[in-house]
DNA sequence: CGAGTCGTTGAACGGAATCAATCGTCGTGG
DNA sequence: CCACGACGATTGATTCCGTTCAACGACTCG
């Protein structure tokens, strides 16, 4: 476990890599810069999300991490996954699972990013990432950051939620949503 | 291997995964089905480009996959390369250095899908998806496939480029683009 | 109590989607 | 060979919707 304050590089581009991270708390921007000097944006990692996952085949990191707010990452060794690939296949197929898991996640987001009507995401949204019980999310932390999960400004989530909840497509209560029907 | 015509469908969402694809020729889209009827383009798998990765871990395909033009695929029967990943270890870590990959662009792909704005996505695009030699873009297919790629409209995609192109910021051959400067 | 922030609503703006028309090219069939 | 149709590329006009700027109430926390 590492701790980092906000702006704070964790590892850069083609400099070799040590291992591989997952987000617990904060934000991680990976980015390269390209020849021009200019910088693209590859990818920001929130909590939960592994990342430089694919360095573990590599000699260099093939970007550069930042974090973008005070972050909480674990860390693991490369030559402890790479002892650990070799003697336990089992361990390989897992860690591959959990490759093609978070392959499926980024295409997920992919899909609803590619709606460009903001109930459409909020229903992708809710259909997918709730349980199978019912359309219902709990959700723990503030609807600002749903927007931002859904890139969209919370102005227009508070008003797509409202009128979705005029029309009877959801129900609101406090601390949950609700998917109706279908 | 086999060959498909252009329109075909290699397998629907949904449906029972039978093995993991490449691309040997031709363009395969993969896509989803939102419940309005409209499709969603995950990505579109080039040649060389492996597609349902994932799968192989799923019961189901989670996306449909339709062939753009006439195409040969490689096909690899799930039964075997499960067999493979018990008996070969080796094997096992190449396929997770596949997906490792494959999770980079896809996480690349969803960088750019969020912003919302024509010329990022465009500049975002060419920055990325073109050679090291310089910020050109030879396009095998139609520049409609690019604006489906980007998430834009053709005509967005016409008046971005010829836009860009007055600014200085691109020039546009018969053939390619080409980024300039910075 | 005051400061800060989230949630909410209003108004104006901007940019992409949509609808529509034209031009050029390519392939096909008469 | 040429007429025709199909489709990509391009441009124009309009609409739609999310963003932006702004204001305000509710709530928490020091």
């Amino acid at each position: 476990m590492r701790k980092l304050a906000a702006g704070a590089t964790l590892f850069s581009a083609d400099t070799p890599s040590a291992g591989v991270y997952t987000v617990v708390k904060g934000r991680v921007r990976l980015e390269r810069i390209t020849e021009r000097g200019k910088e693209a944006v590859l990818f920001v990692a929130q909590p939960g999300a592994p990342f430089a996952e694919a360095s573990i085949f590599s000699d260099v990191y093939h970007c550069s991490a930042v974090a973008v707010t005070n972050v909480s990452v674990n860390f693991y060794p490369k030559q402890k996954l790479l002892a650990e690939f070799r003697d336990n296949p089992v361990f390989t197929l897992a860690y591959a699972r959990m490759l093609g898991h978070q392959l499926m996640l980024a295409r997920t987001r992919l899909e609803r990013a590619n709606m460009n009507n903001a109930g459409e995401r909020i229903r992708h949204f809710l259909m997918l990432e709730t349980g199978p019980d019912g359309y219902s999310l709990e959700r723990p932390g503030a609807l600002k950051e749903l927007a931002a999960e859904l890139s969209l400004t919370p102005e227009a989530l508070y008003r797509t939620l409202t009128q979705m909840t005029k029309a009877g497509e959801i129900e609101r209560t406090t601390s949950a949503l609700h998917l109706i029907g279908r």
